[in-house]
DNA sequence: ACCCAATCTTGACGATTGTCAAGGGCAGTT
DNA sequence: AACTGCCCTTGACAATCGTCAAGATTGGGT
């Protein structure tokens, strides 16, 4: 079916590519939606009526709700985790890389609290759902991973060790972010700057002088 | 079974008195319910069918749903956030004091975990439904108040100063607990110990030698 | 023993949901 | 031009839910 190279010269789409782009073109939509409502009080109806097409066509591209949730927050929080890689790479001192870090983190609060707020909801569940929890423990370690980069990363610049093991810095990171997600979403003013300056205070104690 | 005293002196319950331990009652039936299913997929019917009473007693002590849960968890989670007090009270030592608090957290994760993942539901729902947001706040505070309980009673023992805040404390150790919650909820047989020996390496961080 | 208010049961309503199947329209191929 | 497979729409089904109201039941005060 791929081979039809021979009279189009190069169709730009296969079929299997236009099916993926349908498939995140209505996952973004939905991620949308479902950052707005949460995952128990979306119906499908609303995600389709949010988009371009009915609600049927959700269930064409995607086997379940279930499906669709878990596929738009790993789609979404692979992007995410991505977004750090350019400081990493480009930074050239701990500062630096501290700096960049807390950056990304505190504008990522600020621009897209109801994606993360999503991320905790399907985390959350999948304490009550087991069919979710395979792809939960794949994008908490995809997060896990990226933190990790920053901190070997740190070490590499400053020669400082880390202190604690990968997966115990990540749930203090994370429940930093939580906490600022939270007040956030709470209305608090100085939500960010808050989680600016707690991070700054922690980042340090990460690590053995 | 009040077998009330005499004739008046004192009726062992009165009105108001008897009302509150239904609705504990009901309660706390509702907690293993909620506990084993989560607030979406828990039904105010299935509530009642794993109590002695029908489904429309839970309308007449509770205005809505919604009031069911906070009431249950808020319950819950001031009687848990107690029960580090005795600690607290009689550790005499720094050490005994971590031992103390350690070995609480790490039975009531094992013994509890069904509550304490109905607590995170609760307070991830908030961010979706602003008509929890004021009760989780409460039930956020009890938590970060007993966790500075802990911190200022090991300074007083030690003479250790907290290197952090008490909210930036909170969220450190309430994400490690987080952590080890959902790997011990996805089977994983070795988050106990792995609670315990995080907690363990992180607590000397909390405070300034 | 009687009465009244508190307590509890039962049944129903309106609304919503995920899921699926049947069918229409369109594109590319023969 | 006819056909075929893909894409999408529409409509329906079966189940479930929170909420409420009317009526039965109970128990304590008189």
């Amino acid at each position: 079916m791929t081979e039809t190279v021979g009279k189009k010269r190069a169709p730009v789409r296969t079929r299997d590519e236009k099916y993926d782009e349908r498939r995140t073109q209505l996952a973004e939509s939905a991620l949308t939606t479902l950052g707005e409502l949460g995952y128990a009080r979306t119906s499908l109806r609303e995600i389709a009526q949010h988009s371009e097409f009915s609600h049927g066509v959700v269930h064409y591209y995607f086997n379940s709700k279930a499906d669709l949730i878990v596929h738009c927050v790993r789609y979404y929080k692979t992007k995410c985790s991505r977004r750090y890689d350019g400081v990493i790479a480009t930074a050239a001192t701990g500062e630096e890389l501290i700096e960049g870090f807390v950056d990304t983190l505190v504008e990522t609060l600020r621009n897209e609290a109801p994606m993360h707020r999503l991320w905790y909801d399907l985390r959350g569940q999948s304490m009550f759902e087991p069919e979710f929890r395979e792809q939960v423990a794949i994008i908490d370690g995809l997060l896990e991973d990226m933190i990790w980069r920053i901190v070997t990363r740190y070490s590499e610049l400053t020669g400082a060790v880390p202190a604690f093991s990968p997966g115990t810095t990540y749930a203090m990171v994370d429940g930093l972010f939580v906490k600022a997600l939270l007040e956030h979403v709470n209305g608090t003013a100085d939500a960010l700057e808050n989680l600016r300056e707690q991070a700054f205070a922690i980042l340090p104690a990460l690590f053995r002088s």
